[in-house]
DNA sequence: CGATTATCCTGTGCGC
DNA sequence: TGCGCACAGGATAATC
């Protein structure tokens, strides 16, 4: 559910509410959310002060005093959440972590597909990054608020796949979901059933630059926040950029752009909403 | 090899 | 009002 702009706005958050600060205890409950080494593992952050709230992609990076990278990925459902000490636990709530003179950051997943690991060890750094990635995330591609045209022109280089399958290609480009994808591709002017192979130099710069601006004006208005608000931030509120959605969702409304009904079309198990007029 | 599909879960909203 | 079913922001292993 949380795309980059979501995950953004959680690592601000973050950053602000627990750098510098000391991890004083650290709880799970149930066995899904650490699910890739046991859980007591955890208890080797004990002690240490968070130093950085780092992301890539949607996958949040904790990077600890001690030299641990705890790794944090919300998938559909999970929420972080800045919490006081001691009120009630609200259900699926899965881990719970006590700083020392902040509140608690409590770990909310209904769907117990998000989860928390410590990264076994790191890949060189990559350029324009100041920390190394885990090697759990080596096959990522380049952050979708990095990427540069060159890159992009890559990715979708030899690719017959439909432009949208490669945006949510975590592989090819990291933290562009389902909404962001139709979002991108409307401010594009490209179909996202445009084999991405097809796209010419100018579309695939256009495409660059449909990707910067779509993510940085999200990030800006700290996100989209749908129906259900499984999307919340530190602090449980919303985000705002739902209201500035253009396409997703907003299947027979109005193209902002020509006023031509929005369509919807089948995309193996996922839908794409799009403008069959004005993207080519 | 690369592209769909099935799966992990719970909650919600819709149609009947 | 109540029930059953389809569907949901993701990632990945299995299958075509």
């Amino acid at each position: 559910m949380p795309e980059l702009p979501e995950v953004e706005t959680v690592r601000r958050g973050l950053q602000s509410l627990y750098a510098g600060r000391k991890l004083l205890s650290v709880e799970v409950f149930g066995k899904r959310t650490v699910r890739r080494h046991p859980p007591q593992l955890l208890d080797r952050l004990t002690g240490s002060r968070l130093e950085q709230a780092s992301r890539h992609g949607k996958y949040l990076l904790l990077y600890w005093s001690g030299g641990e990278t705890l790794v944090v990925h919300l998938r559909m459902s999970g929420q972080l959440l800045a919490t006081p000490q001691g009120s009630p636990l609200v259900a699926h709530t899965h881990a719970v972590l006590r700083f020392a003179g902040a509140r608690e950051l409590r770990f909310v997943d209904p769907r117990t597909f998000g989860e928390l690991f410590l990264a076994t060890g790191s890949e060189p750094a990559r350029r324009g990054e100041l920390r190394p990635l885990p090697v759990e995330l080596a096959h990522l591609g380049p952050d979708a608020l990095q990427v540069s045209a060159a890159q992009l022109a890559v990715a979708t280089q030899g690719r017959r796949a439909p432009l949208k399958s490669v945006l949510v290609d975590q592989r090819a480009v990291a933290g562009v979901g389902n909404i962001y994808a139709d979002e991108i591709c409307f401010s594009a002017r490209l179909r996202p059933d445009r084999p991405a192979s097809s796209l010419r130099p100018s579309e695939v710069r256009r495409l660059a630059g449909s990707l910067r601006s779509v993510l940085e004006a999200a990030v800006s208005a700290r996100g989209s926040t749908l129906r259900d608000a499984r999307y919340v931030d530190l602090e449980g509120a919303a985000g705002g950029y739902q209201s500035e959605h253009k396409v997703y969702g907003r299947a027979g409304q109005p193209c902002p752009r020509c006023r031509q009904p929005i369509s919807k079309m089948s995309f193996g198990a996922k839908r794409a909403y799009f403008c069959a007029n004005c993207q080519r």
